[in-house]
DNA sequence: CGGTGCCGCATACCAAGTGC
DNA sequence: GCACTTGGTATGCGGCACCG
């Protein structure tokens, strides 16, 4: 069933008549009349009686007009929501963080983009890079949260598949506790003194770790003691003040222990490596308007 | 990519009713 | 009777889909 002639009969019977209705849809009384007959022929019943001034509806037209008049107002107010719905950021972001991150950075600006865009909502996948890559790939998140570093080993990152934007970055530091660097006599550390101590990481395979010794001295010793697996930063650190070992933090993270001596830094200074923190997204998604507003309040720091 | 057919619409015209 | 309003319809044009 034609549409249009659905839309030419109700403005007909709102008005009943053919000019008032060319005047509402912007066409020609022809125009009307030629519509209401086609659909008069293509039902096979007569929808108005023909006056001397203007359409009285039958009972049949009465009765359609019941029916379709509900449906395409809400037809229209759903076309209209529609439209004003590209016309500002709203719908569902599906976002992508490392646990850390999510739990202490994101929470600030997804509640500053949602004061300002409340027709926005959020689901937040926490997990490791491997898998919100994968969730990614699949279009299962609109974006995730990386760490990159200027590691030369293969990355699934620099892959021709994402795009990447830097957010901010941070050192990358080994840390232990003030006892256990004394203790291991951590001043001016040699790769053999470090193979010899235990280390705690967020990774299964232990990339952070494998990533700092590659910095710093071009290798990885062949054996790490690991101690212990966690992914969750605030375990992490406290496992590390307990003297449990040496991990790598993002600088951030335990400024505060730094500096109140709670904690030490193993070969600190400039020549730390640097972990851009950056926003992953799908190279050839074409991204939509509140993914655009998106990035834009995440680079603005 | 051009030919063809279909469809919606506009234009022009006709018919009927109404008011002065 | 005439001007005006309204509905109906023949005709032509343009856009579009389909096909070879």
């Amino acid at each position: 069933m034609d549409l249009n002639r659905l839309r030419a009969f109700q403005a007909v019977y709102q008005h009943n008549s053919t000019v008032g209705a060319a005047r509402t849809l912007s066409v020609t009384r022809s125009a009307v009349s030629q519509s209401l007959s086609k659909l008069e022929a293509e039902i096979g019943v007569k929808l108005f009686t023909r006056a001397a001034k203007g359409l009285v509806p039958t009972s049949a037209g009465h009765s359609l007009f019941r029916r379709i008049d509900p449906f395409l107002s809400s037809l229209e107010n759903e076309v209209r929501a529609i439209k004003s719905a590209g016309e500002r950021p709203s719908g569902l972001l599906r976002l992508g963080t490392p646990v850390a991150f999510g739990r202490c950075y994101l929470p600030v600006k997804l509640a500053a983009f949602r004061a300002r865009y409340p027709e926005v909502e959020f689901a937040l996948e926490l997990g490791n890079q491997t898998r919100l890559l994968s969730l990614l790939e699949a279009g299962e998140l609109d974006f995730t949260i990386a760490d990159v570093f200027d590691d030369p080993s293969p990355s699934r990152l620099r892959s021709s598949l994402f795009s990447l934007e830097t957010l901010f970055e941070e050192r990358m530091t080994l840390v232990c506790s003030r006892a256990y660097f004394e203790d291991h006599r951590l001043e001016n550390a040699t790769i053999e003194t470090l193979a010899a101590c235990n280390f705690l990481t967020y990774q299964s395979q232990n990339f952070d770790l494998k990533s700092w010794f590659r910095h710093h001295f071009a290798k990885v010793p062949p054996q790490l003691s690991i101690a212990l697996t966690v992914d969750d930063s605030h375990a992490l650190i406290e496992a590390v003040k307990c003297s449990l070992g040496l991990a790598v933090f993002g600088s951030h993270l335990v400024e505060p222990e730094l500096e109140s001596g709670a904690l030490r830094a193993v070969l600190s200074g400039p020549a730390d490596e640097i972990n851009r923190i950056s926003l992953v997204q799908l190279l050839d998604k074409k991204p939509s308007l509140t993914e655009r507003a998106f990035v834009k309040h995440l680079l603005a720091g």
